[in-house]
DNA sequence: TTTTATTGATTGAACGTTCAATAAAAAAAT
DNA sequence: ATTTTTTTATTGAACGTTCAATCAATAAAA
């Protein structure tokens, strides 16, 4: 039962949060959309500050997941392939419908006062930014690589910040675009310093 | 006295909603904050939302008009210096601060199911966004235009994002950096196009 | 004296957590 | 195979807390 009920309640819980927000997304709401009571959810998690944590992860193990399975996918491992990857990655279906999105940037927020929350903020993101500077390294000097991937990964954040707050959500096609429109601009700048 | 007490009940709300968050930011924190007692809030405001909206007000009025001295300063009015003005009006002082950077986000995320907010937040999204497009119109044609306007947005506000999260607070300086260096980016492109 | 500004105790609503009671399932005993 | 016992899963009312808003009382200013 309890992987069940765990999976519900996560699920529930997004959905709330995506439809009147964290603050408004209440124990005895997210139990009723999960079709259970409310006491059930300090029985699995100990507390709402525990489900929000195992949502949070939940969210984030998602994101990589994606972003593995892209970079599996990979035919060939040059390193503006492998930036594809991550690119298309954090634009994955999973990440960009309502319920994610918006549950991810309501932690986004919480995550600056609750430590729980920052830790897990503060693991993906450099991850994010690790993962970029390691391919650009491969492909220009060390002061560039860490601008580019400075650069980089302030773009994916801030289209899918920008996604999340229109009300028709992200449109990941025409995200994807802009972010591979930047990072054919920065392999051709290498090219041309070349000749 | 309105105007005085007014002003004291927004700085003291950015900078409850700095120090403990914006769930935590009660009428009577900010209140004590501001060393008047919780009812002067709802008499000035008419209660804790319109307190809240006329902080975000705030919060945009004085991002117009970092944006707008930066222009009044401007030398010559080539797209390429306009945008690199409205780039560092957006990392202006006065928006990297720990209260207005943390306030801002936690409006952001809040705007998502406050109508109120959405509005305010919206107008904002949009003029940035129109801004840009319209400068990069002026140096390439409009599908190029529109799709760097909104990478540089996107870029622009991840900046900002990344920068709200991090423990030492947003590095306005290595900001304007990485997005100057895009912005050269995109206008040596176009010089590149017509040789 | 009249108007304006301010207080802070009170009120009612809503929250998360707890826990005794109960239902369902599994195991053990007959 | 049937009954009894034990364990597991779940409920929802009750509790204590906290919040924003209210408003009669008071102080200050005009």
């Amino acid at each position: 039962m309890e992987p069940i009920r765990r999976q519900q309640l996560i699920e529930a819980t997004m959905t709330a949060i995506d439809e009147v927000g964290l603050h408004d997304a209440t124990v005895i709401r997210i139990a009723r959309r999960a079709g259970v009571s409310a006491g059930i959810i300090s029985h699995y998690f100990g507390g709402k500050d525990g489900l929000l944590e195992a949502t949070m992860r939940q969210i984030l193990r998602d994101l990589n997941d994606a972003i593995a399975a892209r970079r599996r996918a990979l035919a060939n491992d040059s390193p503006k392939a492998r930036l594809q990857a991550i690119i298309d990655g954090n634009f994955d279906r999973s990440q960009v419908t309502g319920p994610a999105a918006k549950t991810w940037l309501a932690f986004w927020a919480s995550s600056m006062h609750k430590p729980a929350l920052a830790r897990l903020q503060y693991i993906n993101d450099r991850r994010l930014y690790s993962n970029l500077r390691h391919h650009f390294r491969r492909a220009m000097p060390a002061p560039e690589a860490e601008q580019a991937a400075r650069g980089m990964a302030a773009m994916i954040d801030g289209l899918w910040l920008r996604g999340a707050l229109t009300r028709e959500g992200l449109d990941a096609t025409e995200a994807r675009q802009v972010a591979n429109a930047h990072l054919d601009q920065l392999f051709a700048q290498i090219e041309e310093a070349f000749l």
